[in-house]
DNA sequence: GTTAATACCTGTTCGC
DNA sequence: TGCGAACAGGTATTAA
C-alpha cells in the first residue's frame, strides 16, 4: 500500500528514466480508474517533453511542457513497472501503458483501481481538489513538533486517527502511523490534543526517522508495492509493531506484547505498556 | 463546525 | 476441496 515512502520510491525511479524524454506514445486501456481518467488523456500527453517529476503527499507530479501536471496517485494496488525492447506482454490491470523516446516502456498497473490520475496546470496544481489544503510535507522544514501541535490543538479524535489525516500532515498512512507513534511511546488511543510539548516533538521526530528509513529501504512491500524494477521494498523486516500482533514488543526493556484495535475500521498495531 | 462510518475495488487469506 | 466471509486501505462522500 503506497504511502509516502512508497511513492517517492517509485517517483524517484521514474524520474531516474522518464526526466527530460519526450512521451512517444501512451495507451490508455480503459475509460476510469476510480474516476474518470481526463479527456483525450493519451492524445494530450503524447508528444509532451517532461520537464520533471516530484511528489506531493502520495501525488506524482510530472510536470510537462505544455505547462500541464499529469498527477497520479497509486492507490492501494498501484505500481509502475519499467521495461526496455519490444512492447512488454501487457498483464491484467495495466490500464495505462507508455513509452519514452528513447525506448523505455512504463506500465501502470492497478488491480483494485483506487488510483487516480488526472491533467492539471502546473503553476495551479497545488489548488487542485485534490491537493488544496493538504499538511506540511513531513520531511521538509515546514513540519516540526511546534507545528504538529498546532496542527492537533482542539481535536478530540485519537491521534492515530489524526496523523492519517491528510491535512495534518502529508503523506502518513496506516503502517508508518503506528509505527511512528511506537517509535514515541504515544498511545494510538491518547487524544490529538493532548499530544503537545515533548511529545509532539519526539513524534513529529519520530515521523521523520520512520518515513526517512523507509525511503532508503525502497519502501515496504507486504502485497503490493513494487519498485519500477518490480524489485520489492524492503523496509516491512524493519517494522515494531505493524502486522506483528502477538509479538513481544521490540522496545528496549519493555515486556510488553504487541496488540491489534481497531481505530475509524482500521487496524492498529502498538505496545500497550510503553505506549502511553 | 466537528468526527465517524461507509463506499469504492479485487486479490488473498481464513474458517467451516 | 470448495466456497463464502473477512481483510487490506486512501480518499470522497454521507451520516451523525
Amino acid at each position: 500500500m503506497p504511502e509516502l515512502p512508497e511513492v517517492e520510491t517509485v517517483m524517484r525511479g521514474l524520474s531516474a528514466r522518464m526526466d527530460g524524454r519526450v512521451l512517444a506514445e501512451v495507451e490508455v486501456r480503459r475509460p476510469d480508474l476510480r474516476w474518470p481518467l481526463p479527456e483525450r488523456m493519451g492524445p494530450r500527453l503524447t508528444g509532451r517533453r517532461i520537464l520533471g517529476l516530484r511528489r506531493r503527499a502520495k501525488y506524482i507530479l510530472i510536470d510537462l511542457d505544455d505547462g500541464t501536471s499529469w498527477m497520479i496517485h497509486l492507490g492501494m494496488s498501484g505500481r509502475m513497472l519499467i521495461s526496455d525492447g519490444p512492447k512488454p506482454a501487457l498483464e491484467t490491470h495495466d490500464h495505462v501503458v507508455f513509452r519514452t523516446d528513447d525506448g523505455t516502456w512504463v506500465r501502470f498497473n492497478d488491480a483494485r483501481r483506487f488510483g487516480m490520475m488526472d491533467l492539471w496546470p502546473t503553476e495551479d496544481v497545488e489548488r487542485h481538489k485534490l491537493l488544496k489544503g493538504i499538511g506540511p510535507e513531513p520531511l521538509g522544514n515546514a513540519f516540526s513538533g511546534p507545528a504538529l501541535e498546532s496542527a492537533l490543538a482542539g481535536k478530540y479524535t485519537p491521534i492515530k486517527a489524526a496523523l492519517l489525516d491528510q491535512k495534518v500532515v502529508a503523506g502518513v498512512g496506516n503502517i508508518y502511523a503506528c509505527e511512528a507513534l511506537h517509535r514515541s511511546a504515544i498511545s494510538p488511543r491518547r487524544l490529538a490534543l493532548n499530544v503537545w510539548g515533548s511529545r509532539a516533538e519526539r513524534l513529529a521526530d519520530a515521523v521523520k526517522s520512520v518515513l526517512t528509513e523507509a525511503i532508503a529501504a525502497g519502501g515496504s512491500s507486504l502485497r503490493d508495492h513494487r519498485q519500477v524494477s518490480g524489485e520489492l521494498g524492503y523496509f516491512q523486516h524493519t517494522f515494531r509493531v505493524y502486522d506483528r500482533e502477538g509479538e513481544g514488543c521490540p522496545s528496549p526493556g519493555c515486556s510488553g506484547t504487541v496488540k491489534r484495535l481497531v481505530q475509524s475500521g482500521r487496524s492498529t498495531f502498538y505496545c500497550p505498556r510503553c505506549q502511553r
